[in-house]
DNA sequence: AACAAATGCTATATCGATTTAGCCCAGCGT
DNA sequence: ACGCTGGGCTAAATCGATATAGCATTTGTT
């Protein structure tokens, strides 16, 4: 109740006898260089962490133009994946005395821009985003803000621009790779419809990885489903391929949420994972190691990703480098009993 | 480039030739109020269309005290309750304008209380919390600055104070006597360390089930793990306490991650889950829906919740209310196989 | 015609911090 | 005694918006 306005920096200055620039240069450990003396700057010290003073942000943000916040846009916070991140990179950006404000585009263009919008009115002073397909132009006009962003997830590559992301070609080779070495023949792939590099990446080391095995290869191995679909549709959807295809013996699924849908749709048709269809999914999740049998994966190093993504925006923030910092990490195959049904 | 500095009130005035102050009258909706004619207004309204002209909040939130942002404090963003609320309420925010800013305590005092103080200097407008064991003094200290706080997943009996969680009690009652109606004898349950309320009234909604169905209930068959443990640790608790139990039959979990490492533990102890051990868990979870066999579990209904805590807090924002507004809704137990083998 | 009331708008202070420019005084040299 | 230097501090402007008080000018009343 004694504070209910909160404790201002003229507060210390009326205590401690001094003007409020005074303060500020004590608080902002300009003592030594505004020439203010021990006594008078210990004083200060004194009072402020007597008061428990805590700078108003706005103010400061206001005067400075830096908020200490970072803007994170990610497809889905409910998604485990960007969630796992979202805990990561709200660590380490609290290391830093950065906040985050976090939005979900569900991949849709609209609100990505919306979420932009919204972030760059409120002053953020970094960007880590995960792109929507049309995004580009919004992602270039930002760099011209000289504020640091960071792409993640996926990127533009005609966009000269940060970015951290795994090497999703060869995470789906890999594994495309491990699933014709356990001698599937007939392997397909499930996707979601987007020319996005990630999943353009993940097709395209599925293909490569048919190819080197001299598996059979054509569209008809490829099924694209719409991200906004209801769980139902992507059921039916993914049903309908996989029993369109003949001798079909194993299939990729390029994202955890297309795998938990798939392991669902695989088994409404009885079909038993493993001996009968090899199956594999991008993205690590307790169901796909606890799912009997359990399900191969590509895993992406989150830890990595996130300390990665929070480093790259403070060196940005810190010493903006001229050339975009682009981080390429590399995915584990994580083989279990959906492909080697050998294993437990 | 020609905006580096953003537009501002100014620049429409200056454009307009009028002064900052009508600008912002006009822009506020109180062109009316304040008798600013249709014409001047028009103008302005163009002008700052045409400038694409957006509030700085900093600005504003200096002046009104007003920052258009919810602080949400989460026990942990990546599990995926607290992640699929946090989607929830960040969507419910923004139909009014409002950002969420989060952090994750860990279920930490230490953590949430810097949370607070962190969010408290941000001017953040409302908080939405999930408080941890002694959070209680800094819950009272914040209703005393007159932010609406609501209390999420658990509150504090003693203290007087918004929020919005399930029935606990009935929830763990419910799915107990399910357990006790399929023939289950002898049940166990594993919680968390903790006194707090959540846990409190689940562990009481499995002894009075237990209780009404003639069932034995003693000390030994309670399991209560601290929080902070790592994944191996908390499987080899399990794994002792459950094979320490003579006769066991069944177990319920109080806590979706508890639930996880459980059926980890029971599938490596070797045992059947559904005939051999019935399991139930607290919270629904994509791995309980498609686990071999299916999970049984008490669902929270996370959009209502999420919903209800919004709009509790948009409606204290309004009009600040004098007694407390203490939501409690039903879950729902979902019967799976885990319990019920009949069951696919 | 004289005065009151309404109309339409603006000057200025303010929120709480940072930053620039510069004041005052002591000590020093010559 | 005068100017110069540097030490120690402060006044005032500023960031961009909002809120208060009030100034002209027109309109209305009797």
């Amino acid at each position: 109740m004694l504070s209910m306005k909160g404790i201002s920096i003229k507060d210390i200055a009326k205590q401690a006898g001094v003007s409020p620039t005074t303060v500020s240069f004590v608080l902002n450990g300009k003592a030594k260089e505004k020439r203010i003396s021990e006594q008078v700057s210990k004083k200060i010290q004194k009072i402020a962490s007597r008061l428990k003073y805590k700078p108003n942000q706005l103010a400061r943000g206001l005067r400075t133009g830096k908020t200490k916040t970072i803007g994170l846009i990610v497809e889905d916070i409910a998604n485990n994946f960007f969630a796992s991140l979202a805990k990561v990179m709200e660590d380490e950006a609290d290391k830093h005395g950065y906040k985050v404000l976090y939005g979900s585009t569900e991949d849709n263009t609209e609100k990505a821009k919306g979420l932009l919008e919204v972030l760059k009115y409120r002053q953020v002073d970094a960007y880590i985003v995960t792109p929507t397909k049309n995004l580009d132009k919004e992602i270039e006009q930002l760099k011209a803000t000289s504020k640091p962003v960071v792409l993640m997830d996926r990127y533009f590559p005609h966009v000269s621009s940060h970015y951290v992301v795994v090497d999703n070609y060869q995470g789906a080779y890999n594994v495309t790779s491990h699933l014709a070495n356990q001698g599937y023949k007939k392997i397909a792939i499930v996707t979601i419809t987007s020319d996005q590099i990630q999943m353009k990446d993940r097709l395209e080391g599925f293909t490569a990885a048919l190819k080197d095995h001299h598996l059979p290869f054509n569209k008809s191995l490829v099924k694209k489903i719409p991200f906004e679909l209801e769980r139902e549709a992507f059921n039916t959807e993914i049903k309908k391929f996989l029993t369109s295809i003949k001798g079909l013996d194993a299939v990729f699924f390029a994202t955890n949420y297309l795998g938990i849908y798939g392991i669902e749709s695989i088994r409404s048709l009885g079909w038993e994972i493993g001996p009968q269809i090899g199956v594999a999914s991008f993205d690590d999740h307790d169901l796909f190691r606890l799912h009997s049998p359990s399900i191969t994966c590509v895993a992406q190093p989150i830890t990595e990703i996130g300390k990665n993504i929070v480093e790259v925006l403070m060196q940005e923030l810190n010493h903006p480098s001229a050339s975009p910092r682009q981080i390429v990490l590399e995915p584990s195959v994580i083989v279990r009993a959906s492909s080697d049904p050998g294993k437990k």
